[in-house]
RNA sequence: GCCGCCGUAGCUCAGCUUGGUGGAGCGAUGGGCUGUUAACCCAUAGGUCCCGGGUUCAAGUCCCGGCGGCGGCGCCA
Protein backbone atom coordinates (compact mmCIF):
# COMPACT_ATOMS: atom_id res chain seq x y z
CA UNK A 1 0.00 0.00 0.00
CA UNK A 2 1.88 3.41 -1.32
CA UNK A 3 2.57 5.75 1.45
CA UNK A 4 0.41 8.74 2.73
CA UNK A 5 1.11 11.66 0.87
CA UNK A 6 0.97 14.36 3.52
CA UNK A 7 3.78 15.99 5.73
CA UNK A 8 4.95 14.44 8.88
CA UNK A 9 6.26 15.55 12.14
CA UNK A 10 9.48 14.53 13.28
CA UNK A 11 8.64 12.99 16.70
CA UNK A 12 11.80 14.65 17.95
CA UNK A 13 10.36 18.19 17.76
CA UNK A 14 6.60 17.71 19.06
CA UNK A 15 8.07 19.12 22.48
CA UNK A 16 8.70 22.53 20.26
CA UNK A 17 4.78 22.15 18.88
CA UNK A 18 2.14 24.29 20.35
CA UNK A 19 -0.83 22.04 22.11
CA UNK A 20 -3.68 21.52 20.36
CA UNK A 21 -1.74 21.52 17.01
CA UNK A 22 -3.08 18.42 14.75
CA UNK A 23 0.25 16.58 13.25
CA UNK A 24 0.95 13.33 11.81
CA UNK A 25 3.60 11.27 13.37
CA UNK A 26 5.27 7.99 11.71
CA UNK A 27 7.61 5.52 12.94
CA UNK A 28 7.42 2.18 14.08
CA UNK A 29 5.61 0.80 17.59
CA UNK A 30 7.93 0.96 20.83
CA UNK A 31 6.23 -0.10 23.56
CA UNK A 32 2.39 -1.31 23.45
CA UNK A 33 -0.08 -1.15 26.83
CA UNK A 34 -3.67 -2.69 26.08
CA UNK A 35 -6.47 -1.28 28.19
CA UNK A 36 -10.04 -1.93 28.04
CA UNK A 37 -10.83 0.95 26.50
CA UNK A 38 -7.35 2.72 25.72
CA UNK A 39 -4.39 1.67 24.07
CA UNK A 40 -1.07 3.06 24.48
CA UNK A 41 1.51 3.02 21.59
CA UNK A 42 4.84 4.68 22.03
CA UNK A 43 5.98 5.14 18.72
CA UNK A 44 9.70 5.38 17.60
CA UNK A 45 11.46 7.11 14.59
CA UNK A 46 15.05 8.49 14.08
CA UNK A 47 14.21 11.98 16.26
CA UNK A 48 13.05 10.13 19.13
CA UNK A 49 9.58 8.42 20.87
CA UNK A 50 5.89 9.53 21.61
CA UNK A 51 3.42 7.98 23.65
CA UNK A 52 -0.19 8.08 21.17
CA UNK A 53 -3.13 7.28 22.69
CA UNK A 54 -6.09 5.48 20.78
CA UNK A 55 -9.27 5.51 22.50
CA UNK A 56 -12.61 4.74 21.16
CA UNK A 57 -13.19 3.14 17.92
CA UNK A 58 -9.37 3.06 17.13
CA UNK A 59 -8.69 0.57 20.25
CA UNK A 60 -9.23 -2.37 18.03
CA UNK A 61 -6.75 -1.47 15.37
CA UNK A 62 -3.85 -0.61 17.53
CA UNK A 63 -4.18 -3.51 19.48
CA UNK A 64 -3.72 -5.28 16.08
CA UNK A 65 -0.14 -3.23 15.93
CA UNK A 66 2.87 -5.80 17.57
CA UNK A 67 6.00 -4.17 18.65
CA UNK A 68 8.07 -2.59 15.75
CA UNK A 69 5.10 -2.31 13.68
CA UNK A 70 5.20 0.59 11.37
CA UNK A 71 2.28 3.62 11.47
CA UNK A 72 1.51 6.68 9.72
CA UNK A 73 -1.13 8.25 12.69
CA UNK A 74 -2.44 11.51 12.80
CA UNK A 75 -3.90 13.23 15.94
CA UNK A 76 -3.67 16.41 18.60
CA UNK A 77 -0.22 17.01 20.60
CA UNK A 78 -0.91 17.44 24.32
CA UNK A 79 1.23 18.17 27.59
CA UNK A 80 0.73 15.58 29.76
CA UNK A 81 2.56 14.76 33.17
CA UNK A 82 1.66 11.37 32.78
CA UNK A 83 3.38 10.61 29.47
CA UNK A 84 6.82 9.67 28.61
CA UNK A 85 8.82 13.22 28.08
CA UNK A 86 5.54 15.09 29.14
CA UNK A 87 4.25 15.50 25.85
CA UNK A 88 1.62 12.67 24.06
CA UNK A 89 -0.29 12.68 21.24
CA UNK A 90 -4.73 12.02 20.86
CA UNK A 91 -4.99 9.62 17.60
CA UNK A 92 -7.44 10.46 15.95
CA UNK A 93 -6.68 8.23 13.11
CA UNK A 94 -4.41 5.37 11.38
CA UNK A 95 -3.05 6.84 7.89
CA UNK A 96 -1.03 3.20 7.44
CA UNK A 97 0.02 0.83 8.65
CA UNK A 98 2.27 -2.26 8.66
CA UNK A 99 1.32 -4.81 10.68
CA UNK A 100 4.76 -6.81 11.31
CA UNK A 101 5.31 -10.44 13.10
CA UNK A 102 6.21 -10.92 16.26
CA UNK A 103 9.62 -9.09 17.38
CA UNK A 104 11.89 -11.82 18.21
CA UNK A 105 14.20 -9.37 20.89
CA UNK A 106 12.13 -8.53 24.09
CA UNK A 107 13.48 -7.23 27.10
CA UNK A 108 15.05 -9.76 29.03
CA UNK A 109 17.45 -10.49 25.94
CA UNK A 110 18.22 -6.32 25.66
CA UNK A 111 19.22 -7.12 29.19
CA UNK A 112 21.73 -9.27 29.23
CA UNK A 113 23.82 -8.00 26.22
CA UNK A 114 23.30 -11.43 24.90
CA UNK A 115 24.82 -13.26 21.57
CA UNK A 116 21.66 -13.31 20.60
CA UNK A 117 21.49 -9.66 20.05
CA UNK A 118 24.48 -10.31 17.88
CA UNK A 119 22.90 -12.70 15.94
CA UNK A 120 19.51 -10.60 15.48
CA UNK A 121 22.14 -7.53 15.12
CA UNK A 122 19.89 -6.83 11.78
CA UNK A 123 17.24 -5.81 14.08
CA UNK A 124 18.77 -4.46 17.51
CA UNK A 125 20.30 -1.46 15.26
CA UNK A 126 16.58 -0.68 15.97
CA UNK A 127 17.10 -0.30 19.56
CA UNK A 128 17.35 3.31 21.53
CA UNK A 129 20.71 1.88 22.75
CA UNK A 130 22.28 1.01 19.02
CA UNK A 131 20.56 4.39 17.46
CA UNK A 132 22.09 6.62 20.82
CA UNK A 133 25.90 4.63 19.86
CA UNK A 134 25.56 5.26 16.20
CA UNK A 135 24.58 8.94 16.47
CA UNK A 136 27.31 9.66 18.53
CA UNK A 137 29.24 7.38 16.03
CA UNK A 138 28.35 9.39 13.04
CA UNK A 139 29.06 12.93 15.46
CA UNK A 140 32.90 11.23 15.93
CA UNK A 141 33.74 10.28 12.02
CA UNK A 142 31.93 14.26 11.40
CA UNK A 143 34.54 15.60 14.04
CA UNK A 144 37.68 13.92 13.10
CA UNK A 145 37.45 14.70 9.04
CA UNK A 146 35.92 18.28 10.41
CA UNK A 147 39.87 18.51 12.67
CA UNK A 148 42.07 17.22 9.94
CA UNK A 149 40.13 19.21 7.13
CA UNK A 150 40.13 22.69 8.90
CA UNK A 151 43.81 21.88 9.77
CA UNK A 152 45.32 21.72 6.32
CA UNK A 153 44.63 18.11 5.78
CA UNK A 154 44.03 16.63 2.69
CA UNK A 155 41.73 13.80 2.53
CA UNK A 156 43.35 10.80 0.21
CA UNK A 157 42.25 7.19 -0.35
CA UNK A 158 44.63 3.92 -0.25
CA UNK A 159 43.94 0.60 -1.67
CA UNK A 160 42.02 -2.40 0.07
CA UNK A 161 44.11 -4.73 -2.15
CA UNK A 162 47.65 -5.05 -1.34
CA UNK A 163 50.71 -6.59 -2.40
CA UNK A 164 52.28 -6.44 0.87
CA UNK A 165 52.41 -6.39 4.54
CA UNK A 166 53.13 -3.19 6.69
CA UNK A 167 54.67 -5.34 9.46
CA UNK A 168 54.83 -8.56 9.74
CA UNK A 169 52.75 -11.11 7.58
CA UNK A 170 50.69 -13.59 9.86
CA UNK A 171 47.91 -11.24 10.84
CA UNK A 172 46.65 -10.12 6.88
CA UNK A 173 43.76 -11.97 5.32
CA UNK A 174 44.87 -13.48 1.97
CA UNK A 175 42.81 -13.74 -1.23
CA UNK A 176 43.34 -14.44 -4.95
CA UNK A 177 44.15 -11.84 -7.36
CA UNK A 178 43.61 -13.18 -10.42
CA UNK A 179 45.76 -16.33 -10.16
CA UNK A 180 48.55 -13.81 -7.70
CA UNK A 181 48.27 -14.17 -3.47
CA UNK A 182 47.25 -10.74 -2.33
CA UNK A 183 45.85 -9.05 0.84
CA UNK A 184 43.56 -6.95 2.48
CA UNK A 185 45.33 -3.66 4.00
CA UNK A 186 46.17 -3.67 7.33
CA UNK A 187 47.16 -0.19 7.29
CA UNK A 188 47.34 2.90 5.07
CA UNK A 189 50.44 4.18 6.20
CA UNK A 190 52.73 3.33 3.91
CA UNK A 191 50.50 4.54 1.32
CA UNK A 192 50.05 8.08 3.12
CA UNK A 193 54.26 8.43 3.76
CA UNK A 194 54.33 7.86 -0.67
CA UNK A 195 51.25 10.91 -0.63
CA UNK A 196 52.74 13.22 1.84
CA UNK A 197 55.59 13.92 -0.72
CA UNK A 198 52.87 15.30 -3.10
CA UNK A 199 50.16 16.76 -0.04
CA UNK A 200 52.66 17.48 2.56
CA UNK A 201 49.68 16.45 5.04
CA UNK A 202 47.35 14.06 4.44
CA UNK A 203 44.57 11.74 6.09
CA UNK A 204 42.04 8.52 5.55
CA UNK A 205 39.53 7.09 7.16
CA UNK A 206 38.92 3.46 5.78
CA UNK A 207 38.25 -0.11 6.71
CA UNK A 208 41.71 -1.80 8.23
CA UNK A 209 41.51 -5.72 7.94
CA UNK A 210 43.91 -7.67 10.97
CA UNK A 211 43.60 -11.51 10.57
CA UNK A 212 44.38 -11.87 14.44
CA UNK A 213 42.98 -14.54 16.36
CA UNK A 214 42.06 -12.03 19.04
CA UNK A 215 39.13 -12.53 21.32
CA UNK A 216 39.19 -9.07 23.83
CA UNK A 217 36.55 -6.58 24.20
CA UNK A 218 39.46 -4.20 21.97
CA UNK A 219 39.70 -6.38 19.17
CA UNK A 220 38.27 -6.32 15.25
CA UNK A 221 39.08 -8.29 12.71
CA UNK A 222 37.61 -5.23 10.08
CA UNK A 223 37.83 -2.26 12.11
CA UNK A 224 37.77 1.95 11.11
CA UNK A 225 41.26 2.92 10.75
CA UNK A 226 42.12 6.75 11.21
CA UNK A 227 45.00 7.22 9.81
CA UNK A 228 47.09 10.52 9.12
CA UNK A 229 50.85 11.39 8.04
CA UNK A 230 52.49 14.75 7.96
CA UNK A 231 55.83 15.84 6.14
CA UNK A 232 58.60 18.26 7.76
CA UNK A 233 57.00 16.59 10.98
CA UNK A 234 58.13 15.11 14.47
CA UNK A 235 57.39 13.27 17.40
CA UNK A 236 55.51 16.11 19.53
CA UNK A 237 53.23 17.16 16.14
CA UNK A 238 51.72 13.60 16.37
CA UNK A 239 51.29 14.43 20.57
CA UNK A 240 49.52 18.05 19.18
CA UNK A 241 47.69 15.96 16.67
CA UNK A 242 46.75 13.17 18.45
CA UNK A 243 44.60 15.29 21.64
CA UNK A 244 43.79 17.73 19.21
CA UNK A 245 41.68 15.46 16.98
CA UNK A 246 40.19 13.33 20.12
CA UNK A 247 39.16 16.61 22.19
CA UNK A 248 37.55 17.77 18.99
CA UNK A 249 35.42 14.36 18.92
CA UNK A 250 34.80 14.51 22.18
CA UNK A 251 33.69 18.04 22.39
CA UNK A 252 31.56 17.98 19.25
CA UNK A 253 29.77 14.90 21.22
CA UNK A 254 29.42 16.76 24.15
CA UNK A 255 27.74 19.76 21.92
CA UNK A 256 25.48 17.29 19.76
CA UNK A 257 24.49 14.19 21.38
CA UNK A 258 24.20 14.78 25.45
CA UNK A 259 20.87 12.75 24.75
CA UNK A 260 22.48 10.25 23.37
CA UNK A 261 24.71 9.80 26.07
CA UNK A 262 22.00 10.15 28.85
CA UNK A 263 20.50 6.94 27.04
CA UNK A 264 23.51 5.15 27.61
CA UNK A 265 24.02 6.08 31.01
CA UNK A 266 27.75 7.66 30.40
CA UNK A 267 28.62 10.57 32.72
CA UNK A 268 29.33 13.73 30.90
CA UNK A 269 32.07 14.88 33.95
CA UNK A 270 34.23 11.76 32.52
CA UNK A 271 34.15 13.42 29.04
CA UNK A 272 34.36 17.32 30.30
CA UNK A 273 37.85 17.41 31.10
CA UNK A 274 38.58 15.87 28.04
CA UNK A 275 40.63 19.20 26.21
CA UNK A 276 44.72 19.45 25.55
CA UNK A 277 47.25 19.24 26.45
CA UNK A 278 46.85 15.68 27.30
CA UNK A 279 49.77 14.33 30.15
CA UNK A 280 53.00 12.81 28.29
CA UNK A 281 54.46 10.03 30.27
CA UNK A 282 57.32 8.44 29.05
CA UNK A 283 57.60 4.89 28.57
CA UNK A 284 61.14 5.24 31.43
CA UNK A 285 58.20 6.70 33.71
CA UNK A 286 55.41 4.42 32.69
CA UNK A 287 57.86 1.90 34.35
CA UNK A 288 58.45 3.88 37.61
CA UNK A 289 54.82 4.71 38.24
CA UNK A 290 54.06 0.46 37.36
CA UNK A 291 56.63 -0.79 39.80
CA UNK A 292 55.30 1.98 42.33
CA UNK A 293 51.92 0.14 41.96
CA UNK A 294 53.36 -3.29 42.30
CA UNK A 295 53.71 -4.77 38.92
CA UNK A 296 56.68 -6.10 37.87
CA UNK A 297 58.07 -5.38 35.04
CA UNK A 298 61.96 -4.39 33.91
CA UNK A 299 62.86 -2.23 31.19
CA UNK A 300 61.96 -3.42 27.83
CA UNK A 301 59.16 -5.19 28.98
CA UNK A 302 56.14 -4.59 26.71
CA UNK A 303 53.43 -2.56 28.25
CA UNK A 304 50.65 -5.02 28.25
CA UNK A 305 46.43 -4.54 28.47
CA UNK A 306 46.73 -4.56 32.56
CA UNK A 307 49.88 -2.43 32.66
CA UNK A 308 47.53 0.01 30.84
CA UNK A 309 45.20 -0.26 32.83
CA UNK A 310 46.71 0.79 36.07
CA UNK A 311 48.42 2.91 34.12
CA UNK A 312 45.85 4.84 33.12
CA UNK A 313 43.61 4.83 36.16
CA UNK A 314 46.34 7.10 37.33
CA UNK A 315 45.30 9.88 35.35
CA UNK A 316 41.58 11.47 34.09
CA UNK A 317 42.55 12.22 30.58
CA UNK A 318 43.95 10.19 27.89
CA UNK A 319 47.48 10.16 28.03
CA UNK A 320 50.70 10.29 25.76
CA UNK A 321 53.00 7.47 26.31
CA UNK A 322 55.96 7.78 24.27
CA UNK A 323 59.54 6.53 23.64
CA UNK A 324 59.39 2.66 23.81
CA UNK A 325 62.02 0.11 23.52
CA UNK A 326 62.94 -0.55 19.98
CA UNK A 327 61.98 -3.70 20.35
CA UNK A 328 58.65 -4.13 21.36
CA UNK A 329 57.74 -1.55 17.80
CA UNK A 330 57.36 -1.91 14.42
CA UNK A 331 60.56 -1.74 12.34
CA UNK A 332 59.49 1.71 10.54
CA UNK A 333 59.49 3.53 13.73
CA UNK A 334 62.90 6.04 14.00
CA UNK A 335 65.22 5.56 17.02
CA UNK A 336 65.80 8.46 19.01
CA UNK A 337 69.04 9.93 17.98
CA UNK A 338 69.83 11.11 21.61
CA UNK A 339 68.71 7.49 22.96
CA UNK A 340 69.00 5.02 20.36
CA UNK A 341 67.74 2.09 22.59
CA UNK A 342 64.41 4.06 22.71
CA UNK A 343 61.90 5.34 19.67
CA UNK A 344 60.51 8.14 18.81
CA UNK A 345 56.85 6.58 19.18
CA UNK A 346 53.40 7.56 21.26
CA UNK A 347 50.58 5.61 21.62
CA UNK A 348 47.48 7.62 23.11
CA UNK A 349 45.86 5.43 26.16
CA UNK A 350 41.98 6.54 26.68
CA UNK A 351 41.29 6.44 30.33
CA UNK A 352 38.86 4.65 32.53
CA UNK A 353 41.06 1.70 31.65
CA UNK A 354 40.38 1.95 27.75
CA UNK A 355 43.84 1.69 26.70
CA UNK A 356 45.68 2.26 23.09
CA UNK A 357 43.33 4.39 20.86
CA UNK A 358 46.41 5.57 18.75
CA UNK A 359 49.25 4.55 17.88
CA UNK A 360 52.13 6.34 16.14
CA UNK A 361 54.93 8.38 15.77
CA UNK A 362 58.02 9.63 13.74
CA UNK A 363 59.71 7.39 11.14
CA UNK A 364 62.85 6.54 9.57
CA UNK A 365 63.42 8.59 6.67
CA UNK A 366 66.97 7.76 5.76
CA UNK A 367 67.41 4.88 3.23
CA UNK A 368 70.34 3.00 4.92
CA UNK A 369 68.74 3.39 8.27
CA UNK A 370 65.68 1.92 7.54
CA UNK A 371 67.50 -0.95 5.77
CA UNK A 372 69.23 -1.52 8.61
CA UNK A 373 66.32 -2.18 10.69
CA UNK A 374 64.35 -4.01 8.18
CA UNK A 375 67.41 -7.02 8.88
CA UNK A 376 67.73 -6.04 12.20
CA UNK A 377 64.18 -7.05 12.62
CA UNK A 378 64.85 -10.12 10.59
CA UNK A 379 62.71 -8.93 7.70
CA UNK A 380 63.78 -8.77 3.90
CA UNK A 381 64.56 -5.36 2.33
CA UNK A 382 63.61 -6.70 -0.33
CA UNK A 383 60.06 -7.07 0.54
CA UNK A 384 59.60 -3.26 0.78
CA UNK A 385 60.61 -2.29 -2.65
CA UNK A 386 58.65 1.04 -3.37
CA UNK A 387 58.42 2.07 0.51
CA UNK A 388 62.12 1.78 0.21
CA UNK A 389 62.27 4.04 -2.50
CA UNK A 390 60.51 6.67 -1.36
CA UNK A 391 63.67 7.36 0.78
CA UNK A 392 65.40 7.92 -2.14
CA UNK A 393 63.53 11.16 -3.81
CA UNK A 394 63.69 14.23 -1.32
CA UNK A 395 63.44 12.06 1.68
CA UNK A 396 62.02 14.42 4.74
CA UNK A 397 61.20 14.13 8.56
CA UNK A 398 57.81 12.61 9.21
CA UNK A 399 55.27 11.52 11.56
CA UNK A 400 51.91 9.90 11.34
CA UNK A 401 49.57 8.37 13.65
CA UNK A 402 46.89 5.86 13.32
CA UNK A 403 43.49 5.84 14.84
CA UNK A 404 41.03 3.19 15.93
CA UNK A 405 37.28 4.61 15.25
CA UNK A 406 35.60 2.03 16.65
CA UNK A 407 37.84 1.78 20.06
CA UNK A 408 37.28 5.72 19.93
CA UNK A 409 33.31 5.72 19.82
CA UNK A 410 33.70 2.77 22.42
CA UNK A 411 35.40 4.95 25.00
CA UNK A 412 33.39 8.03 24.45
CA UNK A 413 30.17 5.85 24.61
CA UNK A 414 31.56 4.39 27.67
CA UNK A 415 30.64 0.43 26.56
CA UNK A 416 32.02 -2.57 27.48
CA UNK A 417 33.14 -4.05 23.65
CA UNK A 418 34.11 -2.73 20.97
CA UNK A 419 31.60 -4.59 18.84
CA UNK A 420 28.82 -2.61 19.96
CA UNK A 421 30.51 0.64 18.74
CA UNK A 422 29.40 -0.43 15.48
CA UNK A 423 26.93 -1.72 13.67
CA UNK A 424 28.14 -4.88 12.24
CA UNK A 425 30.83 -5.85 14.25
CA UNK A 426 33.47 -8.46 12.46
CA UNK A 427 35.36 -10.34 14.41
CA UNK A 428 37.23 -14.03 14.92
CA UNK A 429 34.41 -15.33 14.50
CA UNK A 430 31.65 -13.38 13.21
CA UNK A 431 31.09 -12.48 9.65
CA UNK A 432 27.05 -12.45 9.75
CA UNK A 433 24.71 -10.82 10.07
C1' G B 1 48.89 -19.94 20.72
C1' C B 2 47.80 -19.96 26.30
C1' C B 3 44.22 -19.86 30.64
C1' G B 4 39.24 -20.02 32.52
C1' C B 5 33.75 -20.59 32.10
C1' C B 6 29.14 -22.23 29.89
C1' G B 7 25.41 -25.49 27.00
C1' U B 8 18.01 -26.74 30.61
C1' A B 9 11.05 -23.74 27.23
C1' G B 10 11.05 -18.88 21.58
C1' C B 11 14.46 -15.49 25.05
C1' U B 12 17.16 -14.75 29.96
C1' C B 13 18.28 -18.09 33.63
C1' A B 14 17.57 -21.29 38.43
C1' G B 15 17.93 -26.55 39.43
C1' C B 16 23.76 -30.01 39.49
C1' U B 17 27.28 -29.36 45.55
C1' U B 18 24.13 -34.02 48.42
C1' G B 19 21.10 -38.68 41.81
C1' G B 20 14.53 -40.02 43.17
C1' U B 21 7.90 -37.77 38.25
C1' G B 22 11.52 -30.70 34.64
C1' G B 23 11.04 -24.79 37.29
C1' A B 24 10.75 -19.07 37.30
C1' G B 25 10.57 -14.39 34.74
C1' C B 26 9.91 -12.43 29.93
C1' G B 27 7.59 -13.63 25.20
C1' A B 28 3.18 -16.25 22.77
C1' U B 29 -2.22 -17.51 23.08
C1' G B 30 -7.09 -16.62 25.65
C1' G B 31 -9.62 -13.68 29.26
C1' G B 32 -9.92 -9.37 32.70
C1' C B 33 -8.79 -4.20 33.78
C1' U B 34 -11.34 3.89 33.29
C1' G B 35 -4.31 6.73 32.02
C1' U B 36 -0.66 2.80 31.12
C1' U B 37 5.00 3.98 31.96
C1' A B 38 9.64 -2.67 30.68
C1' A B 39 1.56 -1.64 32.63
C1' C B 40 -0.82 -5.05 35.84
C1' C B 41 -4.01 -9.56 37.26
C1' C B 42 -5.86 -14.71 36.00
C1' A B 43 -5.43 -18.94 32.89
C1' U B 44 -3.31 -21.99 28.81
C1' A B 45 0.24 -23.90 25.53
C1' G B 46 5.36 -24.61 25.08
C1' G B 47 11.19 -29.41 26.70
C1' U B 48 15.96 -34.49 22.23
C1' C B 49 17.88 -30.80 29.86
C1' C B 50 23.97 -30.02 23.20
C1' C B 51 25.54 -35.23 21.31
C1' G B 52 27.59 -40.20 22.40
C1' G B 53 29.19 -43.64 25.91
C1' G B 54 29.81 -45.18 31.16
C1' U B 55 28.50 -45.76 36.63
C1' U B 56 23.72 -46.77 39.10
C1' C B 57 17.63 -49.93 40.78
C1' A B 58 17.39 -44.75 39.00
C1' A B 59 21.28 -39.42 35.55
C1' G B 60 19.42 -32.61 33.68
C1' U B 61 22.52 -33.76 38.15
C1' C B 62 28.29 -38.10 38.84
C1' C B 63 32.53 -39.94 35.25
C1' C B 64 34.84 -40.15 30.12
C1' G B 65 34.87 -38.49 25.07
C1' G B 66 33.03 -35.26 21.29
C1' C B 67 30.59 -30.85 19.35
C1' G B 68 29.10 -25.80 19.94
C1' G B 69 29.48 -21.12 22.39
C1' C B 70 31.48 -17.24 25.79
C1' G B 71 35.27 -14.44 28.58
C1' G B 72 40.46 -13.07 29.51
C1' C B 73 45.74 -12.85 27.93
C1' G B 74 49.16 -12.41 23.85
C1' C B 75 49.03 -9.50 19.16
C1' C B 76 47.42 -4.40 17.92
C1' A B 77 43.98 0.41 16.52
Amino acid sequence: MALPNIDVTPIGSLRSIEEGSRVVVRGWVYRKRVLKNKVFLVIRDSSGIVQVVFSGGLVEEASRLNIESAIYVGGTVKREERAPGGVEIQADGILWEFVGEHFPINEDAAEADSELLLDLRHLWVRSRKMQAVLKIRSTIFSAVHEYFRSNGFYEVQAPTFISAAVEGGSTLFSLDYFGTPAYLTQSAQFYLEALIYSLEKVYTIAPSFRAERSRTRRHLTEFWHAEMEMAWAGLRDVMKVGEGVISRAVERVLQDNLEELSILGRKTEYLERIRPPFPMVSYDEAIDILRNKGVQLKWGDDIGADEERVLTLQFEKPIHLHHFPEAVKAFYHKNDPQRPETTLSVDVLAPEGYGEVIGGGERIENYDELVNKIRRFGLEPGNYGWYLDLRRFGSVQHAGFGLGMDRLVMWICGLDHVRDALPFPRDMRRIRP
